[in-house]
DNA sequence: AATGAATGAGGATTCATTCAT
DNA sequence: AATGAATGAATCCTCATTCAT
């Protein structure tokens, strides 16, 4: 018992320690961008050496990539369609909703994904891939909803739809950053979700066929 | 001739110098954000020394900071509604065209504002401070824009309305910056005045009287 | 044997290294003061890259205080009353005379003290708060032996006698460090001893009950 | 009339100027000492840019050297014996009290002064010449004072007390600039003067004939 | 008599990273 | 699995000084 007690704490500390590192390294970064995070802050709010990071994470562009990695699971499940019934208008309503919800419970993956967007250096690091790769993955799933909301959409319009409404969240994430409470976020995505049904609306009887 | 030129090139050497410097780091802060401008570069990129560069700017802060400020100028005329006559409509839609038009054409303004915004250092630099107060500028214009086109509307929905209007402009340069030539800012920004309008419509028919 | 030795040798660096860089330290800031010592200085003298002083020491401000502190263990021991016997004014003599033979053989503590003592920089340097303590503390001996050698007298007298003694021990030092070997610093220590013992038999004739 | 009043502006801005330099550059280097006085404080508090300065001085060793040189005639008039009659006792406890006022009035010379003699840079600063030019006349001056109250005393013995008399004024400034107000200066320049009329009467009766 | 601008050297400090233990 | 110590390159910024005007 003490054995498999002692044993497990030892085993589980490489993974605690682990966590500590990208718990803290998704604070800084987040806050920060990927310059204005040092290894040493990084050690300091984690309370383990810089030394140790180095243990578990190869270089400091590892370090970034493994964060949006692991934040990534937490986001990605606020796209997923409900499996619910109703009206696919309520369904994308609600969608909306979930989004809004999940930039505010996790805001560090998608400021920091962002500014790995914006910041344009030379050696392009894996973190930068690694969120683009996430982005393009609920890219695809939004070009799906809106397909399944409006069947007889042209993909190129499907497309173009998708891209407006990511955009327009990304928009109000940056908005709610810079006028905080006095941005009515909820109303914000629920003007989106109608201003989108009708684009829809409007798009598939331009083009009746795709 | 020849000495008007020498001499006003020798007496205006001060201010060429600054407009080298602001040029140089407006070109690496827009691509590289706060932290990841480091005053060398700019030195090297400007052709002058990194002490000449502390002689026209208090620190890298106070540089940063006048970047923002100077190509605020270039981007605020893009916002001006145009005189010309016709239903308001086509001049929102105008006007949407040319913001768009702008964010191609001066695109490290919004990029480094971006970053700015997203970064969030502990003391706050008067860069970010200068690029919000130019955002409020533009936010209270939009505001005035959309009371003209729907004078009805109530004041908490135009303001409403305005950020969702910047929101999605600046989604639509994150696209961009993500997606480059693919993303057809163009169709993303007509879409966007359209459905506008019909925003402007809907709520100005919900709230008769503002 | 030679394991071990080399064992120690290298698992010690960190105490050997920071004994060197104090070295260092303490030699050149003897000789320039505060300002006039510069990191790459000491790097150059101790043989450590400037980096790895600052794993030591967290800045320049803790490294000079840490050379004050450690040169005060020397220092202080001249101060010590020798236990031995005899009349109190012989032991006072002798006292002067260690206190002068001190001087010569660790100046730098009273060199660098000195002049961190009459820079007046606006943020006061630690390294000078450490030497006022050490300071303080060598005072309160001196009134302590002045307590010894005249029972009777007031303690306001006792104080302003230490603060006297001091006074021309640091003058002493100065004139040794303008005019070198030429100044008899026995010869002034013996005077002072005997100037000294006349005042407090003075004083203590002045105010036969304190 | 205009013409005079407006050439002599004109010739004495020069002056002005000058004096504000060095106004401003006494301030700073005796607070700071040589390496701790820089050109840009100067600049910045005597209200002239840095290049003014080099107008006025060769560099920054002749500044600091002027500054010496001026502070010097204020300093030196409170050396001189006193025609006044009376016994030379009283003459002398009297020019103990003027040195002492002295120290308090114009505490910036003896600071920087002493600051110089300290700081022992490998190139001698022509400043720290002149401080101990100047400390070489008052201690002239100091043995021919004692020479006159004791005519009868050794050279030797007459100069070894000069250098008692000025290390413990030394020292009193410094423990002045130490502990501040809470320091009697005065009583310490009384109990001095008492104290070395009684050695100087011991050294002369050891010593009948010099 | 004065100054705006420039400049190379050097200031303190932090950087990401490595290595022996 | 972890860490104390080290390190060279880079960081921002100040230095004393010069020069053309």
């Amino acid at each position: 018992m003490p054995d498999e007690r002692s044993g497990r704490r030892r085993r589980a500390n490489g993974e605690e320690s682990r966590r500590k590192i990208l718990d803290a390294a998704a604070e800084i970064a987040g806050e920060r961008g990927y310059d204005g995070t040092s290894i040493a802050q990084v050690s300091a709010r984690c309370g383990l050496p810089a030394s140790s990071i180095y243990w578990h994470f190869k270089d400091k562009d590892e370090l970034i990539a493994a964060v949006i990695e692991r934040s990534f699971d937490r986001w990605l499940a606020a796209f997923t369609l409900p499996g619910g019934d109703g009206p696919p208008e309520a369904r994308a309503v609600d969608l909306a909703g979930r989004i809004g919800k999940a930039l505010l419970d996790t805001p560090d993956f998608l400021r920091l994904g962002l500014l790995l967007t914006l910041e344009r250096r030379p050696e392009e690091p894996s973190a930068r891939r690694k969120f683009l790769e996430v982005r393009e993955i609920a890219h695809r799933r939004l070009v799906g909803i809106i397909g399944e909301l409006a069947p007889g959409l042209a993909a190129g319009q499907a497309r173009l739809l998708a891209v407006y409404a990511m955009s327009a969240a990304d928009g109000f994430f940056i908005a709610r950053e810079i006028g905080g409470d006095s941005v009515d976020l909820n109303g914000l995505f629920e003007l989106h979700a109608r201003v989108l049904l009708d684009a829809v609306a409007r798009l598939a009887a331009e083009h009746p066929d795709g």
